[in-house]
DNA sequence: ACAATAATGTCAGCCACTGACAGTTGACAA
DNA sequence: TTGTCAACTGTCAGTGGCTGACATTATTGT
């Protein structure tokens, strides 16, 4: 078995592909459900191997660790994200760019998830994550990878260097933080749809320009 | 013994607080000296312990983590970037004292953190930390957290409640977000005298404004 | 000098994670 | 169909981070 297992793409296989996602998925699931009910430190890799009836070697094997289960829905937004921020024409400043592929990219989520687990329990995953120091940590390293991509993203827009201008570095650096601000802010508050994270997101990427401009004290929020 | 030990208190004190200074400070020596030449996944709390002479226990109980250790020093460093915060004058814009309590601190940072440990060895360590993947995680981590005490500063300077603004704290992410990148920036270079991560930090601070703003394609970096 | 208190050591144990080896099962050709 | 190869899985033993419990040693205030 290989590491990858790349999501959507064991579909036209053999018997032996189509049991490995069954067993994949069901680790997903069965992880995802035990951890956002009884916490993540309190959920061993036992439970999780034992409720889908595969030994702890087994589970090693699909995921590194135990934080990569968790994130492993994540990873196909993010690349999802991606996705849409190669397709923004070329005339959207690199801001721009950013806000429109990431509010696209919450657009047909739900979608691309329901085939794993309920959206329900990604919500709930989201914000299990943010109160789970070890799992915030995790996140955060994720996220400092994907804002190297993102870096380079922008580069290749904007006809630069990653690694002679420091601009495109910097705007996704201020980018991430807002976003990762938004995310924060959401999964405090009660409200776990996904049209209210969207909609926070929104609000929080048209803040940057006129917060950082500063002159805060001439205008209303 | 309490978890606390903040740094540089214990000075006026009996026989048993000097002693556990003396532990505490060995143990950090003998974690970043193992830890920056061998790897830090190489290096296990038994060889720290041994090296100082005491129980794995001990360790333990001066360090919550592995982690923690390593990070000793960078917390007496913000603690020091946070009080330069609060006393730059109320006239400054948000991101301009930001800019300037950071410069400050960079400033006098070789003597507080020679009391405890080699500068030099605080420079290697930084780019141990950025270059082990476990690290980056639980700096970042520690990151957010500061910003979190950050951003209230800013409001309180400013006047507003981080609750309801989320001005405050979009800033914050934006100067996190570069504040990181120069850190890293120049753990990648060879460069690692305190001058050069000064340089860094401030070139890329001033390129924060113009980066957002857009307009990238008329001015030249 | 003597309790009271705090620091340390020892030991047993949990859990994440890994290497090695053996058993099982699906793939594929003869 | 069958046999072989390769992939997947289980078992087991072991390492390292980390914790609780309890006994031991050291410091402090009286």
């Amino acid at each position: 078995m290989r590491a990858e297992m790349t999501p959507r793409e064991g579909l036209r296989c053999g018997l032996r592909e189509r049991k490995k996602r069954r067993t994949h998925d069901a680790l997903i699931r069965a992880a995802l459900e035990l951890c956002t009910q009884q916490g993540y430190d309190r959920t061993t890799i036992d439970e999780i191997a034992e409720a889908v009836d595969v030994s702890q070697r087994t589970f090693f094997r699909y995921f590194t660790t135990k934080e990569d289960v968790v994130f492993a829905v994540q990873e196909i937004v993010e690349a999802r994200f991606v996705d849409a921020l190669e397709a923004r024409p070329a005339a959207e400043a690199p801001l721009e760019a950013l806000r429109n592929a990431v509010l696209l990219a919450w657009d047909d989520l739900g979608q691309v998830i329901e085939s794993i687990i309920p959206v329900e329990l990604h919500m709930r995953t989201y914000q299990m994550i943010e109160s789970t120091p070890a799992l915030v940590a995790a996140h955060l390293r994720r996220s400092s990878e994907l804002e190297e991509l993102i870096a380079t993203a922008i580069a290749r827009r904007e006809g630069l260097d990653v690694e002679t201008d420091p601009r495109p570095r910097i705007v996704v650096a201020a980018f991430s933080g807002v976003m990762r601000l938004a995310g924060r802010l959401w999964g405090e508050a009660g409200e776990c749809s996904v049209e209210s994270i969207r909609a926070t997101t929104e609000q929080h990427l048209d803040g940057i320009v006129p917060a950082i401009a500063g002159e805060w004290r001439k205008s209303a929020p």
